[in-house]
DNA sequence: GTGCACATGTAATGTGTTACATGATTAT
DNA sequence: ATAATCATGTAACACATTACATGTGCAC
């Protein structure tokens, strides 16, 4: 049994949670919309769909057209996948697992497709709370950074890698500012 | 012959231009620097060094102690590389590739590296033009995202993806400025 | 019924991760 | 001499990319 399921994984889960689709919708999805970082490659997708179905996250849809489900002999037609019961359980517990300072100091991008999943699959105060989180482990490691900054512009010249540096903390604090508006306004639309 | 150079590949080039190092010296930079989320697994480092090594790029450093690099029988010893001319030249064909809208949109981390490799490598002009062409990509490249960001809203009610969409725009309105004012600083300590 | 867009499959390749193994060097 | 640290090597595995192959349905 593999325990890990990888970002690409959880991707196609998150967005078959809503509604079920087929692996080329998904593809459309990623190819022309703000998930254009993920695959969008046939070679990923489908093979990624195939490990998600072979672990029961996710099933042929039942409530599809003329043949159904499970009677897709002869393949090459389209073929609608929805999350099962399972999927959305595993989905559910990324979404709830507890942020780390290394999830923002390494792995922020799948912190935030965490975040985006969140409407709909886990309840609004679990959402406030990851922001809370976030927002504490984001604000401890743009401190640390700073501290390294000066430590940096201390020893070497004005250099493009110490601006790289100074750029990337911009993009944090700026993400962290972020965090404090977002939670603000969701507060007041929970009201 | 391969073509393509890996971002690992070019990152360790780029390190070992300002002095020779050995992969554990790299290692170590990858493990406690801002350089984090590169690989620092010996299971990344010494095959990479030795695709660079069969590529000529680097090279076994000849003003080295005890027993001088081409005769490293039998191993295990500390191996120190050098950047070749070769090595320095695709270097910096990298560092000089212009930059385009998709590598703005999709793949900012390597360009930000690329930044950081400029000094001591390219000519501080090449630096200039680099970051004006970095403005204007990431300036039409923010705009077009406002411009769908609105259309989202228009369609759906508050909502963590939408929030989430939001954060992206901001982190690249943030690199955004800091490219224009480290162009600033670096004109005025070229005068 | 021919052509094109839709939809899926898959083999080759390269690379990163993990986990382990092992040889040198240094300190005690 | 032993242990700890330094330093490199490598095998198993998973995954993404690329490029190609193939089937399906609709428009004309």
């Amino acid at each position: 049994m593999k325990a890990k399921t990888s970002t690409l994984e959880y991707a196609l889960a998150g967005l078959l949670a809503p509604k079920a689709q087929s692996g080329y919708d998904l593809r459309k999805t990623f190819a022309t919309t703000a998930m254009r970082h993920y695959s969008d490659s046939p070679g990923s997708i489908y093979p990624a769909l195939r490990r998600l179905e072979a672990r029961g996250w996710i099933a042929p849809d039942a409530g599809n057209d003329s043949d159904d489900g499970h009677q897709r002999e002869n393949a090459r037609r389209r073929q609608v996948f929805a999350l099962t019961r399972e999927g959305r359980d595993g989905l559910t517990a990324w979404l709830m697992l507890p942020i780390t300072r290394d999830d923002v100091a390494l792995r922020l991008a799948e912190i935030m497709l965490r975040f985006a999943f969140m409407d709909g699959n886990v309840p609004r105060a679990a959402t406030l709370v990851f922001l809370e989180r976030f927002e504490r482990e984001m604000d401890g490691y743009t401190r640390e950074l700073r501290a390294n900054l000066e430590t940096m512009r201390a020893k070497l010249p004005l250099h493009t890698g110490v601006l790289a540096f100074e750029a990337g903390i911009h993009a944090m604090e700026a993400q962290l500012a972020w965090a404090r508006q977002a939670r603000a306004r969701l507060l007041e639309d929970t009201r």
